[in-house]
DNA sequence: AAATAAAATTTACGCGCGCTAATTTGTAAT
DNA sequence: ATTACAAATTAGCGCGCGTAAATTTTATTT
């Protein structure tokens, strides 16, 4: 690190010995360079730590390294760690992500991608609210930038969706709890925001159908993100009102099922699979948390680290295809049956 | 919004018919221009959607709005409820807000201060690793930009500190737990990747002293941020030993209570304040899920709210003096008690 | 060795806006 | 109406880099 500052990419082109049009070539892809100017290059900036002005660099480029990363809500887990993989796997590929959430909110998400155009992005990579997002914005946004959906679809929005079969894995789950005991009841927020509940309430209605069993679904008065609170709030009436008519559930997430858990604790109930216990819940996402639960939670696991790869590959490869008219692609993935304790 | 699109702030003046320097005035400051002039301005956005260029707008600016947040770790729900809060802060003051997560590493960390400084902040807010934090990277980010830290502190570091007092919140707890019944003994992790750990050892250590106890410490073994499973195991392993010579177990944070909770349950040892239990578990920091635990957590409350505010505060306050010779102040709020079933 | 291709350099312009200084216009008070 | 002052305008440079075209140098092949 030598003394006298770098101011711009010209002095530094001078002390390195290069001219300033062929740095700015390096800057940009490093591997376009004659191997012997790249070594002088990088000695030199061994001894001087310059780097280039992003604002200038981005002002002229026809297109940016910037990946914006728009999620529903970071203060939940299941966000905070898929938005997690997506950043470092957009790293890796030597973009620079911005992780925003919405905080719960759709409008913010609609100010989101405001925010996102100023920074002319070359993909965005949103988890959207699905239909309370401001559909007509993203479809704007959709035909302005390239843009890859996940977790949650929105019909013909997009390049791709990339996300988990609710379809299967909550026949998974209905499956597994049927053999094991009884046939479950479903149990889920009135007004879901987001529209993976939806998805899972008609698979498990389809599921439950197909084994010959009467769907039963009870559903939880109460907005917000708060789904803890809700499920352990509206989870803890039903419970203490004797209302549900099994004694397995399965929560249509995870979030709900921590809360109920923590309801039935309350009321003295023995949550498990053996024959001593009360009653079973189940979730569904496999939440950082569900592991640590009274009793852990039984619960399908999506495969974040495929589903956040496979979204940053779709884009990267709608990015690299000059023609604009590859087809819309759908990606699913299984979830996977995580027998824990209390079901 | 109109059909001719607007390339650029001079398209702007004219078709607002006023000229572009008094154009750029108005969008730094909508105040500075006489109101005349703002409402033929602001008529003319109805119609066209114009926003400047932020690369164009950042470049030659001695100061941008900008503002770098960076946490550990976005995937502790502790971090993510206050970033959220600071993030909230900033866009209320007409900021722009960058939440950047560590990941956990120091060395992104790093990565991440220098990320921010070609976005050339106008001021950043770190919540940092303390003595894993690169210091020297540190100490060079303070001397060039106007720096805050919060929640952990490093000494001489930044223009402020604010955080939470951790002699006061942790005596509290003791003495809660002293008057309630037996006296805790303390539970950590052996090599905390947080400095307020050591404060609280060291808190726990005087406030027993204090109350005539001998304070006694059992330390886990383990790395990394898998705090619940660190809690889980080496608690599990201890409480299975009957190592623990006390009932009453403080736990250095929430998480680590949160997987001797789990381990208490798998022992099947009845875990709260009344009579017929075997054990009382305390923790610190009032964690997003600590309220649905089984049983609920007894712990200590931080006050996010206000240390996001008075963090974000004590920034602009630096923005705005002109002298940098304001001194460097610490600020820390009280802990709240919040008595749950757990203790 | 000459011929050819590839890479680097030179030259030159432009991006969109910040910022300043000098001038003119508008507004409010005397 | 005159004065005084604030605000807007005009004019123009500069920021740091991208990018293009034309030219020269270097490396590779025949």
């Amino acid at each position: 690190m030598g003394q006298p500052k770098i101011r711009n990419m010209e002095e530094f082109a001078n002390i390195s010995g290069i001219s300033r049009p062929t740095v700015s070539k390096y800057f940009n892809n490093p591997e376009s360079v004659r191997t012997s100017t790249r070594a002088k290059i990088e000695a030199a900036l061994k001894r001087y730590d310059y780097q280039p002005n992003v604002f200038a660099m981005n002002q002229n480029r026809r297109t940016t390294k910037n990946i914006g990363v728009v999620v529903p809500n970071l203060a939940d887990p299941f966000f905070s760690e898929i938005g997690r993989r997506v950043e470092l796997a957009c790293i890796d590929a030597g973009y620079s992500p911005i992780l925003l959430s919405s905080h719960g909110s759709p409008e913010m998400e609609r100010d989101n991608l405001t925010s996102l155009r100023a920074l002319k992005p070359a993909g965005v990579l949103l988890a959207p609210f699905g239909r309370m997002s401001d559909v007509e914005a993203v479809q704007t946004f959709d035909a302005d930038f390239p843009l890859v959906l996940f977790d949650a679809n929105m019909s013909s929005i997009g390049q791709a969706f990339v996300g988990t079969d609710n379809a299967q894995s909550v026949d998974l789950m209905v499956e597994y709890l049927c053999r094991s005991g009884e046939a479950p009841c479903f149990f889920e927020m009135k007004s879901p925001t987001n529209p993976n509940a939806n998805k899972r309430r008609q698979a498990y209605i389809e599921s439950m159908e197909r084994h010959g069993h009467v769907p039963r679904i009870y559903q939880a008065d109460g907005e917000g993100w708060n789904f803890e609170e809700i499920g352990k709030v509206e989870g803890g009436r039903l419970l203490a009102a004797k209302s549900f008519e099994t004694k397995t559930i399965l929560c249509s997430n995870d979030r709900l099922a921590i809360g109920m858990l923590s309801a039935a604790y309350d009321l003295g109930l023995r949550v498990g699979h053996g024959p001593e216990c009360d009653l079973r819940i189940a979730g569904h996402d496999d939440h950082p948390f569900s592991k640590f639960t009274c009793p852990p939670l039984t619960t399908i696991a999506q495969d974040y680290e495929a589903i956040a790869n496979r979204a940053v590959r779709e884009l990267f490869s709608t990015l690299e295809a000059e023609d604009r008219t590859k087809d819309r692609s759908e990606t699913t993935f299984d979830g996977r049956l995580i027998m824990r304790e209390s079901a």
